[in-house]
DNA sequence: GTGGTCTAGACCACT
DNA sequence: GTGGTCTAGACCACA
């Protein structure tokens, strides 16, 4: 697993959700032990408590189970974790529509303007 | 000027937000004065050193300029706020791709998703 | 608030049930300000560190609400205070009925033995 | 003798306290020859090493003894158990009283609770 | 070797 | 002055 860690938000948190996205793709499942605390903290760069910080968050988010002495698994499953996923894409989608709305777009404009991004041959729609 | 908080960013991040999309709306236009710092704190319910804050951002970015005695003034002009407009636009879309991206959906999945969004008799698109 | 700290479970816990006590208590109310981080781990002579993990716990639990600096305050309301006491000595009973079956007291011997500590002239009844 | 392995406290001192509590009501006597480690490993299905780590804590409690070769037995004496159940009983009480002192039961209202919880007719007393 | 707790102290963000 | 984050490093408990 690679660590991207940015700037903006805490590095807890970016360790937090570089794990639990791995979790609602499926790249880890269910049963899979986690790297260890002192391994993360060392690949991502980061003070082992950071890590640890994050690690309580995801079990704290019902994502993992840690078992003293021995490490972190992943207990969500599969079914769970399709419903995290699908919750993302909605939740990404109404914070896009929210944004635009902020900023003056119409329902139609919106409409318009996504039809547009979608085209394939749309020249670099970015 | 309605200003709703939310807890998760910081507040005077929270009203630059508020003013900001206003201006970029159009809303507030070149040369309208906004409401003066005291009122924003009154009706927002928070404290004037959050407000002043907030005013400062603004003016750092350019939208906006504090003349002594008078009152803080929009500066920003249809056509750069026109500019901005847009780019928020363009930011939210790449925002929404890339945590599409993150969760595991395939470009392909993300275009049938959106497009499905849209349909305007899918009825609860939102 | 007092804080006499043992040493069989871990501080923060500790403070963190001496807090929550007192607001099961009634004794902090809905809206009290809590003492600063600060102050706590000056009165409980801990690090601060291990004050915050204890407001963050407390945070976690409903009980309280902090407010980014400004301090933390009380959340619970009385009612859920109620609720939260019945229930703690509800389960203070169910512990101490299941010890003493697990050392083999029967059930008539458990009425037996409560009835003769709960006999106020029973001279010392520890 | 059968295993339950709850999360909150180490499972050596749940192994140590299983045992003892046998001990305790005399359902193991001066003796009796315990399970080896390795069928308690087995049956409660954790790690040898930690069997032998409340093995170990129930020697060094003085309620075995181990024989090199030939495995671990009893040694408590049937008084010496009597004496350690009317302890333990003692020491769940004093837990219970502490914990109700702790949320805000005056000793009046310990008393009327207790009464209460004792009505035999009171249907749902546990 | 693994996670859990704690200290010390720094620096930052916010009100 | 308040809480939030992070580092560094220590020591412990557990499997």
């Amino acid at each position: 697993m690679e660590f991207h860690l940015r700037g903006d938000s805490p590095i807890y948190l970016q360790l937090v959700h570089t794990i639990s996205d791995a979790v609602v793709r499926g790249e880890l499942k269910p049963g899979d032990r986690l790297p260890s605390q002192r391994d993360v903290a060392a690949k991502a760069r980061v003070n082992p408590n950071t890590v640890q910080r994050a690690f309580m968050e995801l079990e704290r988010l019902g994502l993992t189970e840690t078992r003293r002495g021995e490490g972190t698994y992943v207990k969500l499953d599969q079914e769970q974790a399709q419903v995290l996923k699908e919750q993302a894409a909605r939740d990404a989608w109404q914070q896009f529509l929210a944004r635009l709305a902020a900023v003056g777009y119409s329902e139609n404009e919106v409409r318009t303007w996504v039809a547009h991004q979608m085209k394939p041959d749309g020249r670099k729609n970015v």
